[in-house]
RNA sequence: CGAGGUGUAGCGCAGUUUGGUAGCGCGCUUGGUUCGGGACCAAGAGGCCCCGGGUUCAAAUCCCGGCACCUCGACCA
């Protein structure tokens, strides 16, 4: 490919609409262009390091003998109806309707349409197991698009599905998957952590994240660097407070009443009275599917609401509106606390909530706390369990070593799903006995698009991207520096073209610019080896072989180049694969 | 959906307060000089000032109503 003829319109000005490194420099080094919020096309040179990520998820696929399949991305709203999820999804569902005023919608994923396509074809345990895998364009109308390709709306994804007739099958094809993350995501070069991670609106039990450690990531995580427990705040059990040892000698204050005056946050609250926040119990109402619940935590720590409706069972979940609460506690927004709500209403308490000794709590009444409250004395629960936030510097659950914090991008997730679509789709098996089961599934996703900006925001610099080889949009450029003369001109032609024949994925910078435009242009797309052909070292036969990584040089007699950057590019590659 | 902000040349922005010929830098075109880190000189092209109404002799500017985009929050395989 020849830099004039190229079509990658550099920026030499950053985009006001981009505030991470890798929009930046993917709109700078013209590989996306925005076409509306949260949608873009993939020019050239983008388009070219897609496809280098959707062929190294190709062969990682296929070494675990998945099957790549393409299924259609306008689907229709009745397979949805039947799991229950066109109404689940809500919102972020692109929907249309055909000339016909048949509802269908943009597949934001495609559980339901492969089990069906499964269960039509399948009917023995002989035909089982199965991994099949595409590579699709998946549409979201996600809130807020943001990060550029980070979380866009339309975005490539691979996804794939096992089907298995049992939980050791599933354990199996679950493994395959694993591996084949672990595999795909080193050879991309990024640094990734597996977290156990929540499940969402997806279901299933186990399951697993691949986060690109970064500082722009949307996930919170947690790690304990002694016994290697990482997962997702989200998803991160608290340790189990140490129980409270009851203290004979003390002499208990007793719980009483005291004027807070339009205390109402914890800040308000904690200052008014000089207490730490530690020690006051919050008090917050929600409405589960319907029915009005308290949950209590620590002053101090947030509430994990996927751990809520874990433990309540429940599908719907939103904090109660200002009415509810005062209808409840009798009280306003502010003063809610467990001791003597208006409405008998379940509590549920952080097990961390019930060890506090003389806590502060709203006492549900206007302008007024309650001091000194004791669980089981002057409150009860009607469940404890874990229903906080993890954050850096708790206890490890497991081996109670401090955990450490860092974000992460999701750039890979691995479900257990069991029987949740195959049950509600009809997808089933014959055994060896003529017996019928539901299909045992698997759902596996890895957001290529999003993987793209995950290598940028890891690899770059202040001059733009530093491709790792596996991914580069091209493997090496030449660079004539001076186009009028015509002895850096034939050298550079000679390289370029023996290059083509090595096998070696090349640019020529044929353009009729001056050399400082090459220099900027060529750190800004990455290009990770630069033939730069001057006047310096052509009268000895020789030029630069230049690493974009650390800037290093080495003269190469002419005649060498193609061979020399050939093994440079072997090796990196190797550099990057397992084993 | 809540709060804030921005829409002016391909990109980055000024001009809006106080209504009166639409500007600057980069980029683009042509010619010339230059050629190891985004050159210089000269001459050019390029605008529905987001859209629609209104006020006014006159609107990028004031008023009303939309739309789009960005940021923060809520939300979320």
């Amino acid at each position: 490919m020849r830099m004039s003829q190229m079509f990658a319109p550099t920026l030499r000005e950053v985009p006001s609409e981009a505030d991470i490194p890798s929009h930046q420099l993917m709109l700078r080094a013209g590989m996306v262009r925005k076409t509306v919020s949260g949608v873009y096309s993939y020019l050239h040179l983008g388009c070219r390091v897609v496809r280098k990520v959707e062929k190294i998820v190709r062969e990682e696929m296929d070494r675990q003998g998945a099957q790549e399949v393409l299924m259609p991305a306008i689907q229709s709203a009745d397979i949805w109806r039947e799991t229950g999820r066109w109404d689940d999804y809500g919102s972020e569902m692109f929907r249309l309707k055909d000339r016909n005023g048949r509802e269908m919608c943009l597949g934001p994923t495609h559980e339901e349409i492969i089990t069906v396509t499964v269960r039509d074809e399948i009917r023995s345990y002989r035909q089982l197991p199965k991994i099949l895998y595409q590579i699709q364009t998946k549409y979201r109308d996600e809130i807020r698009p943001r990060f550029g390709v980070m979380r866009s709306r339309e975005f490539i994804m691979k996804d794939a599905y096992s089907f298995d007739r049992d939980n050791e099958g599933l354990d199996r094809s679950y493994e395959k998957m694993y591996e084949a993350y672990c595999r795909v995501f080193s050879r991309c070069g990024v640094d990734y952590r597996v977290v156990e991670a929540d499940a969402g609106a997806i279901g299933g039990s186990q399951n697993h994240e691949f986060m690109v450690v970064s500082e722009v990531g949307e996930d919170a995580l947690v790690f304990c660097d002694a016994c290697g427990y990482a997962a997702n705040v989200e998803r991160a059990e608290s340790a189990k407070p140490a129980e409270r040892v009851a203290d004979t000698e003390k002499v208990r204050t007793g719980i009483r009443k005291i004027s807070t005056p339009g205390m109402r946050t914890i800040e308000e609250v904690t200052g008014y009275l000089k207490v730490e926040p530690r020690v006051l119990l919050k008090t917050l109402v929600y409405v589960a599917d319907g029915t009005p619940v308290a949950a209590i935590v620590r002053g101090d720590r947030d509430l994990n609401e996927a751990k809520l409706k874990r433990v309540l069972g429940c599908r719907e979940l939103e904090l109660a509106t200002p009415e509810v609460i005062e209808r409840v506690s009798g009280a306003p927004v502010g003063f809610t606390g467990p001791v003597g709500l208006r409405e008998r209403i379940k509590i549920v308490a952080d097990w961390e909530a019930t060890v506090v000794e003389d806590a502060v709590v709203g006492a549900n009444a206007v302008d007024a706390h309650l001091v000194g409250a004791e669980y089981g004395v002057d409150y009860t629960a009607d469940i404890v369990a874990d229903i906080r936030n993890v954050v850096a510097g708790d206890a490890c659950p497991r081996c109670g070593a401090e955990l450490c914090g860092a974000r992460g991008v999701e750039v890979g997730h691995l479900f257990k799903l069991g029987t949740k679509y195959s049950s509600a789709l009809g997808a089933k098996y014959l055994d060896e006995g003529g017996v019928e089961h539901p299909i045992i599934m698997g759902c596996y996703g890895i957001g290529i698009t999003r993987t793209v900006a995950s290598v940028i925001e890891e690899h770059h610099d202040d001059d733009g991207i530093i491709w790792p080889m596996s991914v580069a949009p091209y493997q090496a450029v030449v660079m004539p520096l001076n186009t009028s003369e015509s002895a850096q001109v034939e050298a550079a032609e000679r390289i370029y073209s023996e290059l083509c024949k090595h096998g070696v994925e090349a640019v020529m910078d044929d353009r009729d610019e001056r050399p400082g435009v090459k220099f900027k242009d060529a750190d800004l797309i990455g290009f990770p080896i630069r033939v730069i052909v001057g006047p310096k070292h052509l009268g000895d036969g020789e030029v630069e072989v230049s690493m974009r990584r650390d800037g290093t040089v080495e003269l190469v007699k002419i005649e060498n180049v193609a061979v020399r950057v050939k093994e440079i590019v072997d090796r990196e590659l190797a550099a990057l694969m397992p084993e």
